[in-house]
DNA sequence: TGTACATCAGTGAACGCGCGTTCACTGATGTAC
DNA sequence: TGTACATCAGTGAACGCGCGTTCACTGATGTAC
């Protein structure tokens, strides 16, 4: 009676969200475009209605994905850095700047990614960043030493957020990777015991 | 001989110049219409070639006017709050994390307004992206307490320009402006002799 | 100072292209008996 | 197990709209004499 839980339809769909979830974080919310991500996912653009309402409804579940890939990535290399004996605090320093991390947008960060283009997105889309956002700050929260006030959470994670974007602004060189040990230096300085 | 410097056509460039470096705040680089801009400025879009090459040459340039007109903004802000008696550091961040920041994007810092979709963007437009960042940090090395470390300088940015990112991605309400707050808080309780 | 002409800034219609969206159709998969 | 039919996922052409760009034209400003 009951249908495999992974029909034909459904992979195809995995797979546009998963072509989504990268494009987004590569290009932009209005950098993507719908026949790129349905020809990324193997298919051909007049499909895509079968699967999504919109592209905008498109947008907000792509960023849904790339919040749980990119958090799932982040867990397993810190993970990794604890089962080495580092901190959980400096494994989170390490794994979010993390130096390719300025040419991996798409697999990276959606919050560093994208979020200087939430403002002008539609509600959908930015709640989807909202609870991204949320999730990043607790996981900082946790992560902080308990000697450490709670309070600085939010500037630690506005600090990992800002200098990703500001080194994949400065580019994947020298001056970019500068950033990203510098910061990584001030963070772990400051806050670790 | 020489004309007036501002003939009737440079005051013109100058209105386009000036509703298009606020236009990039507000909508993104994405988001901006040459025919919008022209309209802010009280032409019509077909004298726009008559001004500028190209749409990325105009957010080429407006990107320099925006970050001129937002340093302004800062250093005014961060004189009379000296003035009032506040040190440069303290100065400086309690004007970049004005708590109406957040609704100001067509006014405030364009490097925290357009960070993440640079990227994207053609060279000519990431070159001027470039420049207004190492400014800013510039500016923030210099305000620095003279006890602490000038390698400090690249967290702070970061942590200035994620700050502000993250509040306008929660909203203009409670929840984004106690974002401001507890940075500012933070940055001051961590940096300030 | 006035008239005739040239130059210049701006107008608005039009073009071309890309992109979101729709839809009639095809080929494959599944179901009935 | 095999045949006939229904359902379903995906195709590719087409539509409509917005936007960057072009261009012939207009009205105003400036120049020559």
């Amino acid at each position: 009676m009951s249908r495999t839980p992974t029909s034909r339809k459904e992979v195809s769909r995995e797979r546009i969200l998963d072509a989504a979830s990268r494009a987004i974080r590569r290009k932009g919310f209005h950098g993507v475009g719908v026949a790129e991500v349905m020809n990324e996912a193997g298919l051909t653009h007049g499909g895509f209605y079968a699967h999504f309402q919109s592209k905008d409804v498109l947008l907000s579940e792509a960023l849904g994905r790339a919040g749980r890939d990119a958090s799932t990535m982040l867990e397993t290399s810190m993970n990794r850095l604890m089962a080495a004996g580092l901190s959980p605090f400096r494994a989170l320093v390490e794994s979010y700047l993390y130096g390719s991390e300025i040419a991996n947008r798409e697999k990276g960060c959606p919050v560093a990614a994208l979020c200087s283009e939430v403002p002008t997105q539609p509600d959908e889309v930015a709640d989807s960043f909202r609870q991204l956002v949320v999730k990043l700050h607790r996981l900082v929260k946790q992560t902080l030493p308990a000697i450490q006030s709670p309070e600085a959470a939010w500037a630690i994670t506005s600090t990992l957020v800002g200098a990703v974007q500001l080194a994949r602004a400065l580019g994947d060189n020298e001056v970019g990777r500068s950033v990203l040990v510098e910061v990584k230096r001030e963070l772990l300085a400051r806050y670790e015991v």
